[in-house]
DNA sequence: CCAACGCATGGAT
DNA sequence: AATCCATGCGTTG
């Protein structure tokens, strides 16, 4: 995307010729370049007076039919300030923008990201032909069709030819265009029509469009539609949006319009809107685009999706505010592409998103070899990614995928399930990439067949496959069984996957398994079954009940949880994952990461459910569980989520990485008991927390890793840039960062706290202390044990452990700790649990209590008689957490696994009700 | 041995 | 019947 143009020293204007020494950037010409523009023509360019300025002569003129300015509708330097009606004429894209999303002029220019490397079918671009289109004069697409003649050579490119047709623009798309025959020319037209029809009938309404069409443009100019090419009629009846939308319109007699087989046609399809819509799309005008009204799916917007070639599924379903969120602020145009459910594989750690492949041949550019291009794609909020697009030879045929999209899907905390949306903004013709996660897509997306359940948790099949990440608390509303719990296979994947530890097994061992924690109380059930989230991909359907209702990532469940506001929570760390205890109810606060800015200063950043946008809060901001930009007090310029966010993609990347440590300390969990979880039904109110919260905190849930040995030095593509996720670098003792520094605070405080209360106790009760606790001189602190909030409303069979008589439980402390000799045992099984459930916590507490007085044992040993400092204390977590991150590192644990303790334990810190007391 | 790669397989459309 | 595409799985580094 060099600006570069060949004559670098000119002004690209013609009219113009000025020498100047520093170009700037005009319009992007076909080739993907920018014009390089003197400072006179770059600033009529920028202010939008470039044609009247240059062009003054030229034919071409228009008025906008809304406020009747004139624009120059001839030159590719203006292509952008307007839109066609599909009724005739034009309307500014000022105009344009007030009634409704746009879609851009199909038939011009090029998407940036595709620059990088030109589609070879883009070299051969014969300018000539552009120079017809782009040059001054009428509108292109109403008036040159003949000069596309040659379809065969264009067919021959791209045997895809309905998708280059239908597609409304892309560079790529523009080149085909030149080779259409005149029918695919006037087919592209019609679509184009059909993009901008929206407009037209927004305001004139069915009836009037047709009539209107002429006011606006000779009526030799109208497009008449060709469906003489013969295609298959695939407009699916089914879909109500584009039923709905279906409405012919510039010269398509509208009657026909409804016709949906005789408008089957790629271009024909796109050009109608239906009669009967007509006024709906009126009344749509009316009302705020991103009003949530019956007809978000169906607005004209989405006559884009009539490229019906592409199977109903893919059809962008995106929606207004989805469109506003991706534009933002800006006045970009976007047009949606496509839109893809994940996949479990796509949203698998492998990180490459297979891609439809009429989408990826129509949307994306042309590639002949396998290895394909790197492509740069904007996600909502404006970060930047670069994937590597690509193919696989397939049968005869190709299998697109996009790879190195690891990074992306979770910062976009998607999930199979979710959709990831591709749009286009223009004039930049950068690819975008939005998402819906599953539980708001199911509102508007009867093609996508995503449900959610009566709660709001998505019942979708694919996010009950949705892999684990080791550490998550995976919970379900039944009970399940061995391995092959939540998978959301369908039972022959099951099938296969029954010599699996689970479906993946294969890619990762140490998956965690779901658990119940809900019961059968729960109301979820798999309302569609069959409906299919993906009618087509019944491996992600849901064949039964054994369906993952609702997962929550340990981070997930910890970050929900945060201290009253007047109450200082103590910390305690359990194989690196941080409990913060309360000595009052925990609030349920909106996940936020800690970090410290680049002047030192602690700070929270905080994602806005609105937007996803990562804004910058105090250290001690408490956040209501609902937060959205507009509570950025703090910070008074962000508190729009059309404002770009301030972290750039590395630095959010990093945050997430940074965060996602500490819950990934435990990701080698031995092979859980699943009945630990059985009696968890303290979990209920952290379930209906991850209810509330699912969608907008699975930061950690979807930990993939995109590593791509095979790279050779040097290797530059996305994935060798991108490091994997969840792959950060180790944590050094000294490290500093937010992490680090964190737990080292907390463990401070824990510890300083643990000294003082030994104190006092100490005095008291040594004597009988050590008695009670031979292996254990020093009584373990409080909050060690005490690791929820004792309410007083805690679960019925969970014990309470009062920190005033830790030590009334001689077995609850079990290890084998010589303060002398610094040994411990960690393996001595409880000889006696407490009334816990029969899951007994076994792992966690114990974990967290062993690692504490290890810990704490250590830092004595090494301070020999003094006390242990915090200064020590720090360099200790430091190191733990350097080595990855396991403060149990160099215990053995007694049982169980690790993730099930952790959930335990997560379930006890995060429900002030259900508090655990440990069982040794 | 593991993580990736990339082709193969087979259910779904 | 052909094609698509999600995932399997053998191979490779």
């Amino acid at each position: 995307m060099s600006s570069s143009s060949s004559s670098a020293k000119f002004c690209f204007n013609s009219t113009c010729k000025n020498v100047f020494d520093r170009p700037r950037k005009g319009w992007r010409r076909r080739t993907g370049e920018f014009a390089d523009l003197c400072d006179r023509c770059a600033s009529a360019y920028e202010e939008g007076k470039f044609c009247e300025t240059f062009h003054m002569n030229a034919s071409g003129w228009r008025c906008c039919e809304s406020c009747g300015k004139q624009i120059h509708c001839g030159c590719i330097v203006s292509f952008h300030m307007f839109v066609l009606l599909d009724a005739g004429g034009i309307e500014c894209i000022t105009c344009a923008r007030k009634s409704f999303i746009l879609t851009p002029n199909p038939a011009w220019p090029p998407p940036s990201f595709f620059l990088p490397v030109l589609p070879e079918r883009i070299k051969d671009l014969s300018g000539k032909n552009w120079c017809h289109i782009a040059g001054s004069g009428p509108v292109p697409w109403r008036q040159a069709p003949s000069m596309f003649s040659s379809s065969s050579a264009h067919s021959e490119l791209h045997p895809r030819l309905p998708f280059e047709v239908d597609r409304p623009s892309g560079i790529d798309r523009l080149i085909g265009c030149e080779r259409l025959s005149a029918s695919s020319l006037e087919k592209k037209k019609v679509d184009d029509s059909s993009e901008r029809l929206m407009n037209g009938s927004m305001k004139l309404g069915a009836s009037e469009i047709v009539e209107n069409g002429n006011a606006g443009i000779n009526c030799g100019e109208r497009t008449i539609p060709c469906v003489n090419i013969p295609q298959k009629a695939s407009f699916p009846r089914n879909s109500t949006s584009n039923s709905h939308f279906s409405l012919a319109v510039s010269s398509t007699p509208i009657n026909e319009a409804n016709d949906q087989t005789k408008v089957s046609g790629t271009h024909v399809s796109r050009l109608t809107l239906s009669t009967g819509i007509g006024k709906q799309v009126t009344a749509h005008n009316g009302a705020d685009s991103s009003s949530e009204t019956p007809l978000r799916n169906g607005r004209p917007r989405a006559d884009a999706r009539a490229r019906n070639q592409l199977l109903p599924r893919y059809w962008p379903r995106i929606t207004d505010q989805e469109l506003q969120q991706i534009s933002g602020d800006s006045n970009s145009v976007i047009t949606p592409l496509f839109e893809k459910m994940l996949s479990a594989s796509d949203a698998g750690r492998i990180g490459r998103l297979v891609l439809p492949k009429k989408c990826a041949e129509a949307y994306f550019p042309a590639i002949s070899q396998p290895e394909g291009l790197p492509l740069k794609v904007q996600d909502s909020k404006g970060t930047e990614w670069m994937f590597q697009f690509r193919f696989w030879p397939n049968n005869n045929s190709r299998m697109y995928v996009l790879e190195g999209v690891t990074p992306c899907i979770q910062s976009m905390q998607l999930q199979a399930g979710d959709i990831v949306t591709f749009s286009r903004i223009e004039p930049e013709g950068k690819l975008v990439m939005g998402f819906r996660k599953a539980s708001t897509a199911s509102t508007s997306n009867q093609g996508s067949e995503t449900i959610v359940a009566g709660d709001g948790v998505p019942m979708n099949g694919n996010v009950s496959a949705k892999k684990t990440k080791p550490g998550e608390v995976l919970l379900t509303p039944h009970k399940l069984k061995g391995n092959s719990i939540s998978t959301g296979f369908s039972s022959i994947d099951q099938a296969n996957l029954a010599d699996q530890a689970s479906p993946w097994s294969k890619d990762e061992k140490s998956v965690s398994h779901s658990k119940e924690v809900l019961g059968a109380k729960s109301s979820f059930r798999s309302k569609r079954k069959n409906s299919t989230l993906n009618s087509k991909c019944k491996r992600l359907r849901l064949e039964n009940e054994d369906l993952v209702e609702l997962q929550v990532t340990l981070e997930q469940a910890l970050g929900l949880i945060r201290p009253a506001p007047n109450c200082v929570p103590s910390v305690v760390v359990i194989e690196g994952c941080e409990f913060e205890e309360f000595e009052d109810a925990p609030v349920i606060g909106r996940p936020t990461i800690f970090a410290t800015d680049h002047i030192g200063e602690k700070i929270q950043w905080v994602q806005c459910e609105d937007c996803s946008k990562w804004r910058k809060i105090p250290a001690d901001a408490f956040l209501p569980s609902r937060w959205t930009c507009s509570g950025n007090t703090w910070d008074p310029e962000r508190l729009l989520c059309s404002v770009a966010q301030e972290l750039t993609a590395e630095q959010l990347e990093d945050l997430l990485l940074t965060n996602d440590q500490i819950a990934s300390k435990k990701i080698k969990a031995p092979k859980q008991d699943l009945d630990a979880v059985e009696a968890l039904e303290g979990l209920d109110a952290l379930a209906n927390l991850a209810i509330q919260e699912e969608g907008e905190s699975l930061t950690s849930s979807s930990q993939a890793t995109t590593k791509h040995p095979r790279h050779r030095a040097g290797c530059t593509c996305i994935v060798c840039i991108q490091p994997p996720s969840g792959k950060g670098p180790k944590h050094k003792q000294t490290c500093t960062c937010n992490v680090c520094l964190t737990v080292k605070r907390r463990f401070r405080t824990l510890m300083l706290r643990r000294e003082k209360k030994q104190s006092e106790k100490e005095a008291e009760t040594t004597l009988n202390q050590s008695q009670q606790h031979p292996y254990l001189p020093e009584k373990l602190p409080d909050d060690f044990i005490q690791l929820s909030a004792s309410t007083g409303n805690g679960s019925p069979n969970r014990k309470t452990v009062s920190s005033d008589e830790p030590d009334d439980d001689p077995s609850r402390i079990r290890s084998s700790v010589s303060p002398f000799k610094g040994q411990i045992d960690l393996n001595i099984q409880p000889e006696r649990d407490e009334d816990l459930s029969p899951v007994s916590d076994s792992g966690g507490m114990i974990k967290l209590i062993q690692d504490a007085t290890e810990t704490y044992l250590r830092e004595r040993l090494s301070s020999s008689n003094n006390r242990s400092s915090p200064a020590s204390n720090e360099k200790q977590l430091g190191g733990g957490i350097g080595q990855g991150g396991s403060f149990g590192q160099g215990i053995v644990y007694g049982s169980k696994d690790g993730v099930a303790e952790a959930e335990h334990s997560v379930a006890s810190s995060t429900k002030p009700v259900a508090s655990l007391s440990p069982e040794r």
